[in-house]
This record gives structure tokens, C-alpha cells and sequence, in this order.
DNA sequence: CTTCATGCAAAACATTTGCAAAAAG
DNA sequence: CTTTTTGCAAATGTTTTGCATGAAG
């Protein structure tokens, strides 16, 4: 797995430093994840682990794309794992995020949107988040 | 219009003050902005504008539902003054966002997600947000 | 009057920079 | 070896806080 990660990293011209192995690694676990978040849970792991670091590696991966930022409505930077077309469900608190693979409504919206082309733009991705509140056990069945 | 705005804020038990009435007009006269874009602006035309006080009145105008607040891949907090359902090319910079309103999409999307109820999730909201470069003049016709 | 909003200055965060030292290929 | 990347500490920029003063209803 480990090795899994260099050969990705390495694939996108990336140098396989043991720094980016670990963010790649942290993020394969979470799924989504704020900067902050992701370095923070390193630091306490390895406390060599730097901020600044965090930061460069995380916007070399999204250049690379090897990860996708995402939207949020906080003022932090979310960062997703996922880089296929994929709704998010994402709840009012703002930091967390569920990932919706809904081939069908994916289809849909990209289907609509390349047959009317926008007058003036040039479509390059389209970010669909689904505000929700969880509904608690009780009501559902 | 000043009249319409006082109005707009005390339907929604917002007292009518001064600086409530700047924002909100400053919100309509850009109808996408930062907070940090109000206050400056604000401050500059009205110097005793603050900071704290742009902030708080944003935030009292989205719980009121009077304005929204916007998906952004910035750190920057941005509110769009149309809380109707519509959705947003928004360019690679992530300073501009323009409201494409296409009920069609709107539709299409929201009887989709309306049939199809999400286990666990009480849907409030769906944010579109299209990502695209601006054309430049040469290529469009 | 009473309650709620504003202004101020300071604090709290999140992110970025510049540069020397270290590591990858 | 050469080129990138890392680590550090300081700087930047945005948003939040606490609290006294002032204004709205």
C-alpha cells in the first residue's frame, strides 16, 4: 500500500517524499478532510510534521490532480480523495462531508450542461453539494 | 428603496438600523461579494463602518434567510443576495461568481432528488457550482 | 425604558512566505 | 550532483470575541 502511494505519486511527476506519503495516506483514510485537519492528526503522529508543509503538499497534489479541493461554505480548505464526478451531501455544521455516487443524477446534470453550451464560458467541472441535516435514528426506517 | 430595505428587515424582526441598511443595499447593488469586499467598500464611502459590525450583520442576515451564504473554493466568506434556487459559474480565481439562471436545470435536478429521498438526510439546499474560464472575446461568436 | 446592535481593539485562526538545510532521483 | 522539497519562524489576511456605548422600537 505504501508502495501503492509512491507509484501514484511518482506517476504524476511527484517525488515520492515520505511527507507526501503520509498526507496521500491520511487523506485515502478520511475521504475529506480539512488542511488543518490533516495536519493536525499527522503532527500528533509525527511531530516533524510541519504546517507549511501540509500546505505545499496538498496544492501539489490538486495541481497534479491526484485530489480535488473542494467547495465549502467555512473558511477553510476541504480537500476530497475522490476525484470522479460525485455529489456531496454536506451538513450544516460545514466540516463534515458524504460523498453521493448517484451515476444517474451525475448523468443528468453533465448531459445538460454539455448540450446547452454556456455562451462565453468553457465548462470545467461542476461541484454539486447537497445541503442536509441528518435525521436522528428514530425517524428513520 | 431605502423604505423597501427598512421594510425587507423588520418583516424579518431585524431592527431597521443604519448599517443594516448599507449592507443590504450594498449587497443588492453587487449581488455576489466577500464580506471583506462589503466592509471595505462600506468603510470607504461611511468610515465609521467596522469590521465586527459587517460580520455580525451578514450573519444575522443569512439566519433570517434574507440573503445566502455561497460555496466557495477561496477561504473567503461570500454571500449572494438572490436566495432564490439558481446556479453559479463561478471562474478559476474564485472572485466571480455569475448566476446562471436556467430553470430548467433547476428543475431537472431537484425532482430528481425530491423522488429519490436520501436514507438518513433531510435535503435543505443544493448548491451548483460551475467551474469555467472565461472565453476570451476573439473565440466566442 | 429595554433590548438589541454597534464600535473598538485585541485575539484567534488559517494560510502563505522566504530562505537555509536536507533529501530524492 | 542537481533539483525539489522540507522545516522553521515570522508575516499576512480574515474572522471572531468581549465589553462598554449608543440607538431602535
Amino acid at each position: 500500500m505504501r508502495d501503492d502511494v509512491k507509484d501514484i505519486l511518482r506517476k504524476h511527476d511527484l517525488k515520492a517524499t515520505p511527507q507526501r506519503i503520509m498526507v496521500y495516506g491520511k487523506l485515502l483514510e478520511l475521504g475529506h478532510a480539512s488542511a488543518d485537519m490533516i495536519y493536525t492528526q499527522l503532527n500528533k503522529e509525527n511531530p516533524e510534521m510541519t504546517v507549511a508543509t501540509t500546505y505545499n503538499i496538498l496544492e501539489s497534489f490538486v495541481k497534479a490532480g491526484i485530489i480535488k479541493r473542494l467547495f465549502s461554505s467555512t473558511n477553510k480548505m476541504f480537500f476530497d480523495i475522490n476525484t470522479k464526478p460525485h455529489c456531496h451531501i454536506y451538513t450544516e455544521t460545514g466540516d463534515h462531508y458524504t460523498d453521493l455516487f448517484d451515476p444517474k443524477l451525475t448523468e443528468i446534470i453533465s448531459d445538460y450542461l454539455l448540450s446547452k453550451k454556456i455562451r462565453n464560458f468553457e465548462i470545467e467541472d461542476v461541484s454539486i453539494e447537497i445541503v442536509a441535516k441528518r435525521k436522528n435514528e428514530k425517524n428513520y426506517k
